[in-house]
DNA sequence: AGGATTGTGTCAGAAAGTGTCGTAAAGTGT
DNA sequence: ACACTTTACGACACTTTCTGACACAATCCT
């Protein structure tokens, strides 16, 4: 397997909860179903935990009692939840999918290490 | 698990207890549900037990005879309470409710090893 | 001691999250 | 094209979490 890969669009169900493709959900099982989603500029990432981690080490030089610093630490943590894939579903909480203007229908997009879920509007606007 | 991650939107109750989100919760109860709370610049940080002591570590070098060293231990302990999640709840002090502006909602900003507690109003204004 | 203030435990209803299953749709092999 | 397998999805029942409310305990103050 090579990370993933291309477009799909999935739905999402009364609770909120994502159906996650066959072929995200094999990668998914193989690594970890543990997973941090990060709020961004109108859409949603999704890193599997290991690729998270490898991310947060790179603020490990940052003073967490510097005042600037800080502000740039709650910008990474802040916009972050966990979460995992259970049943094959994740569950993507109220804020994040508002934060994303999701509704029934979600277009997600791999992108190697870590994948990206978007209202199909904002994905059309945004790729032209 | 990952530490403190996201934002969350809780009550305080009419004593002045937070309700602890689960996520949180869990990580409280693995580790120990004391905990350092500290009055910061318009906000509060809680520190679990644990993390408290590895900061206390770092100003063991401070020179407890130089002025400007005291000045800053004092201006770190001064600003801390000890207290506890119990039942799920944390009580905050009156007077650091008062010192964060904290009234019926407070906006919860996970840091990893640590979180934040938020008037919603003065993070909206920060995070600008 | 009495009364006010502050802190603590618990419970019940509402809201949010979770497991499972059947059916429908899509994909696969011959 | 056909039967068969896999995948996607809605629906339902169930569990967990959140919150406000209440009752009680401890503390403080005259």
């Amino acid at each position: 397997m090579n990370g993933f890969l291309g477009t799909y669009s999935v739905s999402i169900d009364d609770k909120g909860r994502l159906n996650v493709p066959a072929k995200f959900k094999g990668l998914l099982e193989r690594d970890s179903p543990q997973l941090v989603m990060c709020v961004m500029d109108g859409f949603l990432i999704v890193f599997p935990q290991r690729e998270w981690a490898a991310n947060e080490e790179k603020l490990y030089h940052l003073n967490a009692f510097d005042k600037s610093d800080r502000n740039r630490l709650r910008e990474f943590y802040a916009r972050a939840t966990e979460c995992e894939m259970k049943s094959g579903k994740i569950l993507i909480p109220a804020a994040q999918r508002e934060a994303a203007g999701l509704k029934k229908e979600v277009t997600l997009v791999g992108m190697s290490k870590t994948f990206e879920l978007w209202a199909p509007d904002r994905l059309e606007k945004t790729s032209k």
